[in-house]
DNA sequence: GTGAAAGCGCTAACAC
DNA sequence: GTGTTAGCGCTTTCAC
């Protein structure tokens, strides 16, 4: 294999040679700043139009000194919420004219840490981060000593302080069990990540409370935490909807979680047998028969909202940091109205 | 506002102040290259945590004329098609430490070349693409002429020469049609996106070639052409599903037009009244009752090739172009399946 | 209106 | 083993 393709674009000085003109000319003519004759000014673009210049932002950058690039990172561009909450940010970026470095950390969180380095050596002037579990604070507090803004959304490390946009995700929860509890189940499952990850946390806690607040039972039999990724969970899912005091009705802690729910439901035939709350709305949601009932987040709003705070932030604002959180809406479909035994 | 965060990130020379040895010494610590004394090393490196140190990858860049940076501009991060698609590239590049720049265009030309103009400033080595429609070949000729290599994905631009994945879109609709044919439908509605858009254009051809090979006439009347985000479509479909002699059966070109056409039955009422194929799989098709039959295209595989060729080209290979065609396959679900009146 | 010179942070080439 | 010098492509400063 040979080596490395190299590059040939045109430099200023190429153009200046080729308009004969000084460099510092042509630098004039490509920033439009300063006096310029008018016929220096047509052999200068004449020059660049021919040799194809463009300028070359790194030198650009490392002169000056700014970047004009932000970052986000998350879990995965391929789930849903993400990808919609990434093409939010990238409009704002647009808007403002800044580049946007976006990666997905995969949950792990050596791989997120070597995406934040890579990030932050390109002079990211910020980062928007949904940190994977077991971020270590300590990196990411140098990081910000040496000026990287960071806002976290969706998640947070604790003992970081960083502006942060978060659903109510405890909140949410609370809400759907509770929802489900009012159509008469006291039997409902929980399926959500690892209680390492940020919100799967709040969330089970949100059930939990749900329960407390109707006065059952917690019960750890009705409980499945695990990447919703993972292949080998059909045996766990189906000992829970076996259980001898069997659930009536399903909360599923996230997006992915639902669908892989709703999918093992289908395959044993059962559909619409139980009460069935999803946490974060999905496409098609609507269209089951019948449609499920969500807690649906506005991950659009997430991204543009993180947006705003950190070019905010990298702008040069120095007020207090802001924790923001969304209310996610109780979506009504069919499925979270299945009457239970208790109804 | 105040100005902008000047970021304030130590530089080499600080850390070779700091540890009493020379710039150079300290871009040999860096750089794992040449040999540094054990006590120096051990010194520069104390230095480098204590001051938070990371090289500043622009100035690198600059000084060696190579970025290890690549670029991917699709149409929109929140089609689950092009996040999938997105995601294997990501993996890709991670895995051999190239930067992802990536963006969507909104299908719009002018955002298109912005973005690639703003990559290459950026010393992108090459961009994989899915052209927007509208496309100037002059100006991608030009950006290859200088440099900056081109992989087409899902779609191409008449006229330039370049490495391509594409799926095999005439011969899966072509596939998906004659299913439909095959159990008993005759009056078959096409919906897609604009045939200036090239993957449409295409899909609609199979369908064309698909009728003919049956001896079906060609209905204008049954086709519909538009960007399926539009959201003034109702009555356009109302009108091809009320057809005095309407439609037992409906292709979908894309996973939008399927969704919105899947929504569009559900409020009428409709739930497998008709045949149903839609072009690309989407999340969940499995589980609607009837499961939806598919042309599935794999977007991962095509987002892996397409970044393995461009890795390849920008590594200084210099064969000729690949033009790799996928073959969709079609996943037998039932809604393709329903007997048309012709069973 | 235009140009010459210095320097952003780093690496390459060559001393010592 | 370590240091010095030059220069990547650009912008800044200041002179003409």
């Amino acid at each position: 294999m040979s080596g490395p393709t190299t590059r040939t674009r045109a430099t200023m000085s190429d153009v200046a040679a080729a308009a004969g003109v000084s460099l510092k000319t042509v630098s004039r003519v490509v920033n439009q700043d300063g006096y310029v004759s008018a016929e220096t000014l047509a052999t200068v673009q004449e020059a660049i139009q021919r040799l194809g210049f463009r300028r070359n932002e790194f030198a650009r950058q490392l002169r000056q000194g700014t970047t004009a690039t932000i970052g986000l990172i998350m879990e995965d561009v391929a789930d849903p919420f993400y990808s919609v909450l990434t093409r939010a940010v990238e409009d704002v970026a647009l808007a403002h004219n800044y580049l946007l470095l976006s990666a997905s950390s995969n949950e792990d969180a050596s791989r997120s840490r070597q995406i934040v380095e890579s990030f932050s050596s390109r002079g990211a002037d910020g980062i928007i981060l949904a940190p994977a579990q077991g971020t270590d604070p300590a990196f990411l507090a140098a990081e910000i000593a040496a000026g990287c803004s960071i806002v976290f959304v969706d998640r947070i490390v604790p003992g970081i302080e960083a502006d942060t946009v978060l659903a109510d995700n405890a909140g949410g929860s609370c809400e759907g069990v509770t929802h489900l509890i009012a159509h008469g189940h006291r039997r409902i499952a929980f399926f959500g990540d690892d209680a390492s990850v940020f919100t799967a946390g709040e969330r089970l806690s949100g059930y939990r409370l749900a329960l407390a607040d109707a006065g059952i039972a917690f019960d750890d039999d009705l409980v499945m935490l695990a990447a919703p990724t993972r292949d080998d969970l059909e045996d766990g899912i189906d000992r829970i909807l076996d259980l001898e005091d069997p659930p009536t009705a399903i909360f599923a802690g996230n997006n992915r979680w639902s669908v892989r729910l709703l999918r093992h439901l289908k395959s044993r035939g059962e559909i619409a047998t139980r009460g069935f709350v999803g946490f974060d709305d999905f496409e098609l949601s609507d269209v089951l028969e019948p449609g499920v009932t969500v807690i649906a987040q506005d991950p659009a709003t997430m991204g543009q909202l993180s947006a705003d705070l950190l070019l905010r932030r990298v702008g040069g604002d120095r007020r207090a940091f802001e924790q923001v959180r969304l209310s996610p809406r109780l979506v009504v479909r069919g499925s979270g109205e299945l009457p239970g035994p208790h109804a």
